[in-house]
DNA sequence: GTCCGGATGTGTTCCGCATCACATTCCGGA
DNA sequence: TCCGGAATGTGATGCGGAACACATCCGGAC
C-alpha cells in the first residue's frame, strides 16, 4: 500500500494543483510528497475512524469520501462529501484530539497522509502554508455554521434543493450534470438530517415540477434559478 | 467609552484568567492589553454585526453575549452563549472574510478588543498563543459539528436538557442551579432550533417530571443524571 | 443465463412541533 | 402608583416527515 519511491513524483503533481500545498512552491511541494505516505482505498473501505488518534492531515488526491459523524446510538450524519483535491483531517493538526469523525471512500480513492511534526516543521519555513491553512480553517467553521442553520430553518426540500446546488458547484459539469456514482439516497439523507424515503420523494417532486432530472445516479439540475429560490437563496 | 490608560491594568488582570493570553505569561498579558481597547455594552447592544468587516479577537472580560446568526429572511438562531472569560470574532484572524454572525449584550458587558495586526505580531513572539489559539479552533469546530448532529437526531426534549446541563456547567453554580438574567425563553429556543411555545412546554414537562425547577429565570437542575439520559448521552 | 443483496419507489399511520391566537404575569419607567 | 410592553403560560389546528412495511429494480457473483 504505501507508495513507493517514485511515487512521491506523482504525489508532488496533484499536491502541486491544492490551494494548500500550492503555496509551497515547486520545491516545497517535493519535500511535502517525500515528508509523506499515499494509499490506495477501495469503495467503502474506512481511511479513518471516528475516535481514532489522529496524527497526520490528509488530501485526497484522486476519488471521492465522505465524512462521517455518528451517534453512540448508531444514527449517522454525513457532514461533508470531499472530492478530488480537498483536505481532510485538519482537526489533528490543531490539538492532539481523537478524530471527530470517520472518512470512508465512497469509490477509489487515492489519499496522502502527512504527520502532523512534518506539516508543522513546514508551516515554520513557509508561513504561506499556516495561512492556507487557516483560510481553510476558516471555511472549515463558516460552513458548519450553515449547515446548523440549514437544519434548524429549512424544510427537507430545502436542504435537498441547496445540497444538490453544493454538490453540482463542487463535483458537477458545467452544464449542470452531477454524477455521483457510489452516493445512494440514504447517503443524500444523511447529509441532510433526512430519512431516506423521505428524500426519494422529494427528489420525485423536484422531477415532476421539472427542477432536476434523475436517470440513475446521475442527476441534472434543469432550473437552477428555481432551486435557488427553494434552499433560500 | 474606550479605556483610559490606567484601565490598562484591570484588562490585564482579567486576561490573565483566560488561557489563550495566559500563555503569554505575565508580561505579554501586559503588552497584550494595551495593545487593545475594552469597552462596556448595556443588555441589547451589539457588539458587531454579522456582515461587518471583521477585524478584531474580542475576549468577554465581564458579562454575558449571545451570538446570533440570521437569515436573509429574519429567522434568528442562537449559536453559543458567552460568558466571562470567553473569546469571540476568532473568524477575523483566519482570513478578512466579514463577520459570520453578530454579538449582542444580553447583560452588561465589558469586552476586549485586540486588532488582528497586534494579535499576529504576538503570536509570531509567542508560540505558545499561536498553539492555544489552535486549541481554541478546535473546540469551535468539534462544538459546531455537534450542534449540527443534535439538530439531526435530538427531539426538542432531548436538545432542551442537553443545553440545560450546557448551560449550567458553563454558568451555573455547583449545586445546578443556573441564574439566566437576560437569557428568555425566546433566547433558549434559538439556541435549539424550536419555537418559543414549544420550549414553554418543553420546560413544564421537565417541571412535572421532577428534572428541574423553574422560578423566575432560575433554573435547578434537580436530577442531572435523567436530564443526561433525556440528551442523548 | 440465475440468484441474491442492496438500492429504489410507494402506501399507511401517527406524532411532534410549527403556527396562530389568546390570557396572564411580570417588570421598568413616567 | 399606575401604565404599557415584553415575557410567559395554554389551547386548538394542521402538516411535515419519521417509522414501518412492502413491492420492484438493478447490478454483480457464479
Amino acid at each position: 500500500m504505501t507508495g513507493p519511491p517514485h511515487d512521491a513524483e506523482r504525489v508532488a503533481a496533484e499536491l502541486a494543483a491544492i490551494p494548500l500545498f500550492s503555496a509551497l512552491g515547486e520545491e516545497g511541494v517535493a519535500r511535502a510528497a517525500r515528508a509523506g505516505l499515499s494509499r490506495h482505498y477501495r469503495p467503502g473501505q474506512i481511511i479513518f475512524h471516528q475516535g481514532d488518534p489522529g496524527e497526520s492531515l490528509y488530501a485526497l488526491l484522486d476519488g471521492m469520501v465522505k465524512v462521517v459523524f455518528s451517534t453512540e446510538q448508531g444514527d449517522e450524519i454525513v457532514l461533508n462529501v470531499l472530492g478530488r483535491g480537498e483536505t481532510f483531517g485538519e482537526l489533528a493538526l490543531l490539538d492532539g484530539s481523537p478524530r471527530s469523525a470517520s472518512i470512508v471512500a465512497v469509490r477509489p480513492a487515492w489519499a496522502f497522509a502527512l504527520p502532523r511534526a512534518r506539516l508543522l516543521e513546514l508551516m515554520r519555513e513557509h508561513p504561506a502554508l499556516a495561512d492556507e491553512f487557516l483560510h481553510l480553517l476558516g471555511g472549515l467553521v463558516r460552513r458548519l455554521t450553515e449547515q446548523a442553520a440549514d437544519l434548524a430553518f429549512l424544510d427537507l426540500g430545502g436542504r435537498l434543493a441547496k445540497l444538490l446546488l453544493h454538490l453540482a458547484g463542487k463535483h458537477g459539469g458545467a452544464d449542470g450534470v452531477v454524477s455521483l456514482p457510489g452516493l445512494t439516497q440514504s447517503d443524500l439523507a444523511a447529509l441532510i438530517g433526512a430519512s431516506r424515503p423521505a428524500v426519494n420523494r422529494a427528489l420525485q417532486s423536484l422531477v415532476a415540477r421539472n427542477l432536476i432530472a434523475v436517470e440513475g445516479r446521475t442527476i441534472t439540475l434543469l432550473d437552477v434559478a428555481a432551486l435557488r429560490k427553494r434552499g433560500g437563496l
